[in-house]
DNA sequence: CCTATTTTTTGATTTAGGTCAAATGATCTC
DNA sequence: GAGATCATTTGACCTAAATCAAAAAATAGG
């Protein structure tokens, strides 16, 4: 088994972007509340407007919907050191297409739309994070795109490892499934 | 045919986005190069490194690369008054997985990477517009995706005319066929 | 215009992966 | 530690869309 990052600090997380000063970043943080879900919690629903950015320091997340046969559909994961959230709802403040939910214990920290546009307006650097993020999420679904469109069901497992390799471990194999656009039971002849 | 927009002024893009008064705003038009291009014109080869960002006043591209057959798979189109580039490559300066053309004559405006790193770091408004675009193109990804991966060919047929209402007068049915991640017999038993 | 080329449509056949159903294996609780 | 619940695997069958092939329609160039 794979050695795994079990936290990760949001301030160094933070500074590894884009250069903070001390006096920036401590007022930065203090608009983070750290926060501690419990496995399975739901912190947005679907139809919701979501009004939270999750900095996720332990823990794994996932956002998910419900398909016409109320099956879940994984269309997400957010592991630690990533920001979690239903990003379009989030940004756009229009109701959220997705469940976001904690799939392990977790800690979090979370930063309201309202605070985080202020600190936006306040510091020109964290426009700036703001932007490398959005960046680095959009790289990301690019390459998710590339795999669901144009890959075999074996080839999509594939990118799932090279892209996430310590999830397969931590997540039932449902939620991969759904997350790569396959049924469970094909996944499951395909680890074989 | 619907009525389609034939041009889009840059100045004005900006500024619906973001109040730029007028001195930022010519400072950061000085920086961008108005440029006819011919129809087929490839403006970034698969594997080169892409420099430029393009806003697409007139005309139309997109963005596709060489499957392993060495057939034309279509990434993305850019019509009118959006901005156009091969986005990891040209954001985080690393091999270009596409190839960017245009696929109608035009006019574009384009800026390189090191002017607008410098307007970025220049004026906190120009970050933000960059935030801000990059959150349009990752909401139009999801889109995208939510449709390629859970969607009927049929759907993602239905999904294309709501997002690019004009395309289909436009440009060639195989392009269309493979921006939706299906072939040309296909699609066209589709419009039936 | 009239050929040449490209684009779109139609038809026959194949196949990857889905669906449905049931068995096996893990975990969780009292 | 015996049921009960949940997760995974296996098997039989089916279907949406791919592939292969060829005809028809549209477009372009001399």
């Amino acid at each position: 088994m794979p050695e795994i990052n079990k936290t990760m600090n949001i301030a160094n997380f933070l500074t590894a972007l884009v250069p903070f000063d001390q006096d920036e970043l401590s007022d930065i943080l203090s608009y983070f509340k750290k926060e501690s879900v419990a496995k399975n919690q739901v912190l947005v629903r679907q139809g919701e407007i979501c009004k939270f950015l999750y900095f996720v320091n332990e823990g794994m997340g996932r956002s998910y919907y419900l398909n016409e046969n109320g099956k879940e559909i994984t269309q997400w994961f957010f592991g630690v050191g990533k920001f979690m959230t239903s990003a379009d709802s989030f940004f756009q403040q229009t109701p959220s297409l997705y469940y976001l939910e904690v799939i392990e214990n977790a800690v979090v920290f979370s930063i309201s739309k309202t605070d985080l546009d202020m600190l936006f307006a306040r510091y020109h650097k964290m426009e700036k994070l703001g932007r490398l993020v959005a960046i680095e999420m959009l790289t990301k679904m690019v390459h998710k795109l590339n795999a669901i469109q144009f890959q075999t069901a074996r080839e999509r497992y594939d990118y799932m490892l090279s892209e996430f390799p310590d999830i397969v471990y931590q997540v039932p194999l449902g939620h991969i499934a759904s997350y790569l656009g396959m049924t469970q039971e094909t996944l499951s002849r395909i680890r074989k």
